[in-house]
DNA sequence: CAGTGATGTCAACAGTTGATGACAAACAAT
DNA sequence: ATTGTTTGTCATCAACTGTTGACATCACTG
């Protein structure tokens, strides 16, 4: 047999692989794709530059690749039923930190990105927009679905912009009531 | 007398800082702050790259002075009443083009920049949020204009991302209607 | 016309980027 | 132990970035 029942590689590949893929997602996410470099990525995962390319090809590839393993929205989860306050929630409570939806900032702060760009778009629509779609139902579903990822990531920009500022203007439960509203009126079906 | 009464300076020195800021705002605009390099921003004008550096000392003081001379938005005229409806009208006219609202793309290409994201920031709250918080009033001004500043950049990347795609999924008056009605409830003082 | 300052041109700099190939070290198989 | 393959390290490349200084050229003053 090639290799017995589980012994690790050789210096262990898989791991290094690993370490530059979650590494890659963290920076990715909060620096975007142009602002980061293939030596910080590494760095970070404590590995050399150079296997960056050995693994993955290219640095586009990896971002790509990035995209493909990304875990399933939170909000994706739960039904059409309370989309809306779960949503409001989720902003105001891990929107106050500097961590708000990792998942959508990965994709958000490389949407400007020549390189980047086509991919963050594909996947927007086919991770978000398409499944979200899908969940809403009713009438123009893609078009609601749009809309309320059109407000969210505008909520999302506003929050990176005015920080605590702009998610405690109000108390917590006046906010959420509010945004809850806000996003309702994006996926009504009237 | 140095200059009489009016004639063209040597070679026009004060002809070729326009068209560099023109050029320059074009260019912000459409790619961002950080995908331009200033030797793109020099052809466009028709000038030499070393110019650049030299009438504006450096990239990002030139991007400064784009964003002082950035003309007043349209939706701040013409008063409080009618806004969420201009402002719905603006979307799907000039925002089926490939050029919605150049002065908001101006600084939403380059808020993910790590050197231009500081004056950007400022420049949404002084020159669009703040007065748009005077000029609609009522109870927590500030956070309606930032609501409605939200779901308008929110709005823009959209039609970034799906283009005719999104802004035709109705028929022109449904989809303001909808905008109209979106936008009011991020504005709304209840 | 000579001279002086403003204006434009050119080449080069130092730094960074993504990517590559040559080499070294560790493991597996025979 | 000797091969052969995998894994990691290092130096370097070519392209690009913003910036600078030396030089050329023009327009106007005296």
């Amino acid at each position: 047999m090639k290799t017995p029942p589980a012994t690790a590689r050789a210096r262990n590949a898989e791991a290094t692989r690993c370490a530059i893929l979650e590494a890659a997602r963290d920076r990715f996410a909060h620096d975007g794709y142009d602002q980061i470099g293939i030596r910080e990525i590494a760095a970070l995962a404590g590995v050399d530059s150079a296997l960056i390319s050995r693994y993955f090809g290219s640095k586009a590839e990896l971002f790509e690749r990035v995209l493909e393993t990304s875990k399933k929205s939170d909000l994706l989860e739960g039904g059409a039923d309370g989309l809306a306050r779960r949503t409001a929630e989720h902003l105001v409570d891990e929107g106050g930190a500097d961590k708000p939806l990792d998942d959508l900032l990965l994709l958000l702060n490389s949407a400007a990105s020549p390189v980047a760009g086509d991919m963050v778009r594909r996947s927007i629509n086919q991770r978000y927009n398409e499944p979200m779609a899908a969940m809403i139902g009713g009438r123009d579903p893609l078009l609601r679905a749009r809309l309320f990822g059109s407000v969210l990531m505008g909520l999302i920009i506003s929050t990176k912009i005015h920080g605590d500022a702009f998610i405690n203007a109000l108390p917590r439960d006046a906010m959420i009531a509010r945004l809850t509203r806000l996003i309702e009126e994006a996926i009504a079906e009237t």
